[in-house]
DNA sequence: CCAAAAGTGTTACCTTTACACCCATGA
DNA sequence: TCATGGGTGTAAAGGTAACACTTTTGG
């Protein structure tokens, strides 16, 4: 790494690693930067959110979000995070095991006494992750040695946090109540085949409200958004939290034609599920944010 | 400044301040941290931006951003930024000289490869700056020594920008555009008193629609969030951005009473003016976040 | 067999859209 | 006086909210 005092700003200086005391050195204090994850997870019926059992000072003891220190750069050649989405990803995947997750940055926390070591600014994620991932979850988290250093709480009773973490959870939840009714976000809290059930659940858990079941399933379908998916041999029960069972492959779905009334094969009514609209082949050169939906979604009211 | 190496974390160190050297010293490599401000001024008609054009390298001579670094810490007693929002703020201050402004993050940059000279990731804001202070920018920074080295530029023809500042910009119009779609915030773009024509063209600027003016209006007063203000003793052009007339306290208002028909009073039809209906106190124990409208404005579909 | 969940359709009401005419102002 | 901007109302079309009965499923 360059070693020569550059000076293109007068208020800027590049930084520098000192061999002997394997320590880097700046004519300016620098704060860290960490990632903090508001993973929230949905089971069927209720919001999660996942958090983890501090082990260390301070605030040892108490639980707190998931997060950790962004990967600046490794004069020795370490790995680094490109981006502080790549923070979040690697802290995400270190509690849950999970990749491909609905992952969006919502906002820096930075009051400078947030963190009593040093000045640490955070940005806040938001995850969305659905019932399969839900479960798998809990079962490795059950599986673990460390047992139970992560769990999962239901949103409306969480322990006390550490730092400010409240208050970024507080602002996570108004976040994800804004964009669910804007942006069909709500289907990252959801498996790729769902029923109307689930996906009402999602929007009453998150905004609090309670619709009409004919009027919320006339909207989601106006929205053109969903496509109904024929369910062979399956009497899928609702998820429920205390299900053990392992739920894998036993769903096979494929896409019914619109104009062929499942009337037609099924003996008997059975229970309808959705899965998410495929649209054509929306490869817009976007950074391909993994399993995010990003189409408009003016949703209920 | 603490002066000895306390462990909490393994993965974690205080920063230690070296007296000889003037150093600040980590046992990992730290980001510098900025707040950059995407200024959207409204001069009655069009959105303009406020751009710096930089005096040092790296991109010297190009536009770019007001923003500058957050001051994080200082062990001679220097003054700090106790948060992000500070250090935005003293940056729009500097270049503008104007406080309580409107002042929004919407999101953080760490590409790694963002800045040439290190490390470092940058915090967007929107700042929203309606006609009068419009105007009162350009006065100042016509007047000023170093002439020009701020300006107004019009949203849709920006000049080449530094840094990854024109990415930043794209996604503040989409986050400008999607918040006025929700939020009540283009009032932050207008004076306290405006014209519906005013309130209007905000929007179609904003969204690139247009609207029929007669619905627009209906829309905007059965939202309940507008007071009909009478001016008195004022004929007042329509702002362009050519106007270098000192306009000040030229217009008086007051409150009509909702029943109270303005027919009654006047002897000719006036201009109608507008301003933001004053709520009951709503003192919610919150930041005070100077200037900022919170209240939900679900307008226009 | 019973209780709870889920499938389905109609009507009254409200909102939205589209559109035209008149008056005021200033060039 | 002419062009432009701004004030105002109405009617048709579309969308929303409220609501009940039947079938299916699982215990």
């Amino acid at each position: 790494m360059n070693n020569e005092k550059s000076t293109y700003n007068e208020r800027y200086n590049d930084q520098f690693y000192d061999d002997e005391k394997k320590e880097y050195l700046y004519r300016y204090p620098h704060a860290a930067v960490t990632a903090d994850c508001v993973i929230f997870g949905f089971d069927g019926k209720n919001l999660k959110i996942l958090l983890i059992e501090r082990g260390l000072e301070p605030y040892k003891g108490m639980w707190a979000l998931p997060g950790g220190f962004m990967k600046v750069a490794d004069p020795n050649g370490g790995s680094i995070d490109l981006t502080i989405e790549d923070t979040a990803k690697r802290e995400l995947k270190e509690e849950t095991n999970l990749s491909g997750v609905f992952l969006q940055q919502f906002k820096v926390f930075s009051r400078f006494d947030r963190d009593p070591r040093e000045r640490v600014i955070t940005v806040a994620f938001i995850a969305l992750i659905g019932p399969n991932n839900y479960r798998k979850v809990v079962e490795e988290t059950m599986a673990g040695d460390d047992a139970a250093n992560a769990m999962w709480w239901n949103e409306e009773a969480l322990p006390p946090m550490a730092f400010d973490h409240a208050e970024i959870i507080k602002e996570a939840k108004e976040y994800l109540a804004e964009q669910i009714s804007i942006k069909p976000v709500a289907f990252n809290l959801l498996d790729d085949t769902f029923s109307m059930t689930e996906l009402q659940n999602v929007y009453e858990a998150i905004t609090g409200q309670t619709y009409d079941r004919r009027n919320f399933q006339r909207k989601a379908l106006q929205t053109g958004m969903l496509d109904e998916v024929t369910s062979v041999n399956c009497s899928m029960a609702p998820l429920t939290a205390s299900d053990d069972v392992k739920i894998e492959n036993i769903c096979f779905s494929s896409c019914a034609e619109p104009e062929e009334k499942s009337t037609r094969i099924s003996p008997r009514k059975r229970k309808k599920f959705f899965s998410l609209h495929k649209g054509p082949k929306n490869n817009s050169s976007d950074d391909s944010e993994e399993g995010s939906i990003k189409d408009i979604f003016n949703f209920i009211k």
